[in-house]
DNA sequence: GTGGATGCAAAGCTTTTGCATGCGG
DNA sequence: CCGCATGCAAAAGCTTTGCATCCAC
C-alpha cells in the first residue's frame, strides 16, 4: 500500500532528474538511471561507497567516479540531499518532499534520527537577520549515544515498519493539534465556569462546543490513522513541537481568568478570548511558514484557519453584543 | 592592556596542556610548547595546516605529523577545540573560558563569526530528551555570505579591535541587563498608575525606585566599559539573546494590568508582581545555567539573585498586608 | 557522428602510521 | 637510559581528474 506511493514517488524524481539533465545538455544513461533507482529504494544516509556497492549488484561494471558523478548530479538538481556526520564521508539522503531537517547521529551504531524543529528554523531566522547574514543552508547536529546503544538490556525495540513520511508528518500534525484543541477546551470550561454576565458565559459555552467538536473530529481521523497504520505510535516522532508555546497562549490567560474572576465584564473577556485566538491564529500561522512548500505547511494553515474562524466567531458575537449596548443607551434614535 | 591577561591565558593554558601530559605520561617538548604558544597566539579558526605554516617560522625543521600529533592532544585537554566548516579540512579554535557557542561560516570570504545562543541549547536539551538520547556534542552551523561579501559597495567595516571574549561578554550580558530593567520599570509605572489602592500603589512605586536604581547602577557599568573600551560596541555580537523572553514575562502581564484596571484588589496585584519576579528569576537562572562554567554563568546567576530580593521584597509587602488585614478583622486576640 | 558519459587508473586532499633516530624526565 | 617524540616518507581513506573508449541523442 505504501508501496505504491512510494514507487510512484520514484517515477516523479526520476523524471526530474531526467529534466534536469536535459535541460543542461546532459545525458540519461542505463548506470544514472541504475543509481537513482538505487537510490531511492535504499534506506537511510547512504554514503557513496554504500550506494556503489548496492549498485554493483545490479551492474557488475559500474565503475566508482560514475556513482560520485552521479551523485554530485543529485544533488544539483535536488533529488538527493548532502549531510555530513563527520564521520569523514559525505553521506547523502533522499530530498523528498521533507521539510529541511537536521540529525541527532548516534556515536556508537553510526544510525541518524531526523527530527524538524519550527523553532530551530525561527531561531535561524533572527540570528542570521542579526548578522546581517544572507543564510544558505543550515545544520543542526547533535552527537550523542542514542537509545538503543546506551544499554544493550534496555528494551530492544524491534525494527520499526518504514512508514511514509507523510504518514509521519500526519501522525506528529495532529498530536499537536488534538493537544491545542485540548487546551482550548480548558480554558473555555474555565472562562465559562469564571462568567457572572449569563451571555458571555453563553458565548463561552458555544465556544467549548466548537472547540470539542474540533477535537473529537481530530479524534476520529487520529482512530483512522492508528487503525489504518497499526505500529504507526512507534515510528520515531519527527515533527518536534515545543508545547511550552501553547502554554503561553493558554494557561497564563487561563490563570488570569481564574485570578479575576467575574471582575472581567462582558466584553473584556470575549477580548481576551479574540486575543487569544488571534495569538493562536498566528502561532500556527508562522508556524505552517517554517515548512517551506510540504505537506506539513498545508497542515499548519488549514490549523490557522480554524483559528481565525474562531476569531471571527467570538468578534460576532461582541459585535452583536456592543451593538445591542448602543442601542439599549440611545434608544432616542 | 589586553595584552597582559592575553599572556596570562597563554600561561595558563599551557600549563593546563602541561598537566595533561604528565599526567598521562607523556612529555613536554620543544615542538610541543611552540605549537600550543603559536596556536594561542593566533587568531581565528586554524586548519592544521595554517598551524604548521605558522610554527614553521620559529621552527623551520617541524615536521607534518607533529602539528597533528600535538592538535588531537590539545584536544583531548581542552586547550583547542574541534570545528568543521565543510571545506574539507578540520578547523580548531581556542577553547577559552567561552560558553560552547556555533559558527556562521561565510562561503565567500570562509570567516566564521561566532555566536551562542542559550535557547539553542534549551532546544538542544528538549530534543535530547525527547528522542533519550545521551548528548555528547552539539553543533549548530548556518552557512550563507556576510555581510561585507553581500556588496563591495556595502560599507566597509575596519576591523574592529581584537577585545578579550570576557568583555565582549559582558557588554552583551550588559546591555541584556539593562533591557530586562528597562522593562522592570515600564511594568512598575504602569501598575502603580493603575492601582487604586493607595498602599499596592506606594508598594509599586518602590519597585519602581529598586528598578530605576538598578538600571542606573548598570548604566554607570555600561559607560564605564565604554570608556574603557572605545569602540567595543562595533566588535560583533557574541551573546545572541531572544528578548521575546522578556516579552513574555512583563508586557503581557503589563496588557492584563491595563486592562482590568482597578478592578484588581491590592493582595492580587501584589501577587502578580510576586508571581513575575519569581519568573524572571526563574528564567536567569535557569539562563545561567546554560553557560556552563564560564563568566557569563556568574553574570547570570547575580541578575538571577537580584529578581529573587525583588521577589522577597513583594512578598514581605503581602505578608505586612495579610497580616493587618488579619489583626483587623480578628481584633479580639 | 559528435559531444558527453563511462571505466579504469592515477592523482589530489587531508590525515594517519611505521620506523629509525632523537631527546626529555 | 628507557621510552615517548620527532621527522620523514609512505600509506590510508575519500574524492576528483585524465583519458581512451563508448554510447545516447
Amino acid at each position: 500500500m505504501a508501496n505504491q506511493t512510494q514507487r510512484e514517488e520514484i517515477e516523479k524524481q526520476l523524471s526530474a532528474f531526467t529534466r534536469y539533465l536535459r535541460e543542461n545538455g546532459l545525458k540519461m544513461t542505463r548506470q544514472r538511471e541504475l543509481l537513482v533507482r538505487t537510490f531511492l529504494d535504499a534506506e537511510g544516509h547512504l554514503s557513496a561507497e554504500e550506494l556503489f556497492e548496492l549498485t554493483r549488484r545490479r551492474d557488475a561494471k559500474l565503475g566508482y567516479a560514475t556513482v560520485f558523478r552521479t551523485l554530485k548530479a543529485m544533488v544539483e538538481c535536488g533529488v538527493a540531499r548532502e549531510t555530513d556526520f563527520s564521520d569523514g564521508r559525505t553521506r547523502f539522503e533522499k530530498h523528498l518532499r521533507k521539510p529541511d531537517h537536521h540529525h541527532i547521529v548516534c556515536q556508537s551504531c553510526g544510525k541518524a534520527i531526523e527530527f524538524f524543529s519550527p523553532e530551530l528554523e525561527e531561531l535561524e531566522e533572527r540570528i542570521v537577520a542579526r548578522y546581517h547574514v544572507k543564510p544558505i543552508r543550515q545544520k543542526f547536529q547533535i552527537y550523542g549515544i542514542c537509545e538503543d546503544c546506551q544499554g544493550p538490556e534496555s528494551k530492544k525495540k524491534k525494527e520499526s515498519e518504514n512508514y511514509d513520511a507523510d504518514l509521519i508528518f500526519a501522525r506528529d500534525a495532529l498530536r499537536i493539534a488534538m493537544e491545542t484543541e485540548q487546551r482550548g477546551v480548558t480554558f473555555y470550561t474555565t472562562a465559562a465556569e469564571n462568567s457572572t454576565h449569563p451571555s458571555t458565559r453563553r458565548a463561552f459555552l458555544d465556544m467549548l462546543e466548537e472547540e470539542k467538536g474540533h477535537f473529537r473530529h481530530l479524534e476520529v481521523e487520529w482512530n483512522r490513522l492508528l487503525k489504518e497504520n497499526p505500529g504507526i505510535t512507534d515510528a520515531p516522532v519527527f515533527l518536534h513541537f515545543d508545547f511550552d508555546a501553547l502554554q503561553r497562549i493558554f494557561p497564563s490567560r487561563e490563570a488570569v481568568l481564574r485570578k479575576i474572576k467575574g471582575n472581567l465584564s462582558e466584553v473584556e473577556a470575549l477580548e481576551m478570548a479574540m486575543d487569544m485566538e488571534l495569538e493562536a491564529y498566528s502561532f500556527f500561522n508562522e508556524y505552517a511558514e517554517k515548512f517551506k512548500d510540504t505537506k506539513g505547511r498545508d497542515i499548519f494553515l488549514q490549523f490557522a484557519e480554524e483559528e481565525q474562524e474562531h476569531y471571527q466567531l467570538i468578534k460576532r458575537e461582541l459585535d452583536r453584543l456592543q451593538e445591542s449596548e448602543a442601542t439599549a443607551k440611545i434608544p432616542k434614535e
